[in-house]
DNA sequence: CTTGACTCTCCCCTGCAGAGGAGGGTTTAC
DNA sequence: GTAAACCCTCCTCTGCAGGGGAGAGTCAAG
């Protein structure tokens, strides 16, 4: 099939199709005479593969050598159980800050509820955030 | 003061105060006749308080505004904490859509233990993500 | 044989917060 | 008077995942 169907089949933008081919996650399995790009059967497939992968958090950089592995033969399975894992750590790490965000976000809403406009030094700029000095 | 003796003060870049000016939040107090920028002694506070302003998640689009407004005479606090309502808010969703993604990573990692590579799918990319077809 | 839909490559643009460097003018100390 | 340090504007680049459009070639139906 062309790139055009391929897009519609799966729901997504011929632009993004085109970009998966020049990153290298989604490549046709040819091209035409006049330089169509072809796709086989499993296309739709594979680009499933890459949105699945991405909504797990994983990269296209990271995909592309998922796949770059597959086409070589080998089983990605490990490389992928890494990556997972490398992700999962910096989520929670990610998590980890922006719960500590939300702490001073919300003592901030406390303050900001307490304080009263008038008393503002004319000299800064908002009493409600502090700047340590 | 000068450019350099400010960022040296605050502990930033020549190009970081720069760039603050040129969008905004951290305007000199005038030029010099050869066009140097010349900062008052309240620029390392204002300086203090765009940072202490983004730690807090506000961007500094939303940073010039609150300047903009107490430059002109009202007083900010009601808007900033409008704004860091809806940080806090996105901030929620955020961090919501992220434990979420934790506990799928979790799930996906242990499935990753307990499949055999051998088990691959040869038409299929990896089996450990599951692009639901 | 022509029209319209489809496709190609190539280049620029987005958001965010700056970094890096070119090419030139200014100030300060010796 | 000159060398070092400082400053200016302007331009491009970064990461990430594409979007928008120009200009040209291709394919199928009527």
């Amino acid at each position: 099939m062309r790139i055009g169907e391929l897009a519609e089949r799966v729901g997504t933008s011929v632009k993004t199709i085109r970009y998966y081919d020049r990153i290298g996650v989604l490549t046709p399995t040819e091209r035409s005479g006049s330089g169509y790009r072809l796709y086989g059967e499993d296309a739709p497939d594979r680009y499933r593969f890459v949105r699945a992968a991405q909504a797990v958090g994983l990269r296209l950089g990271e995909i592309r050598e998922v796949i770059a592995l597959r086409d070589r033969g080998e089983t990605p399975c490990r490389f992928v159980a890494e990556l997972i894992g490398a992700r999962a750590a910096e989520l929670d790490e990610r998590i980890a800050e922006l719960e500590v965000l939300r702490g001073e976000l919300r003592a901030l809403a406390r303050r900001a509820e307490r304080l009263d406009p008038r008393s503002c030094d004319p000299r800064l700029v908002c009493h409600v955030i502090d700047t340590g000095s």
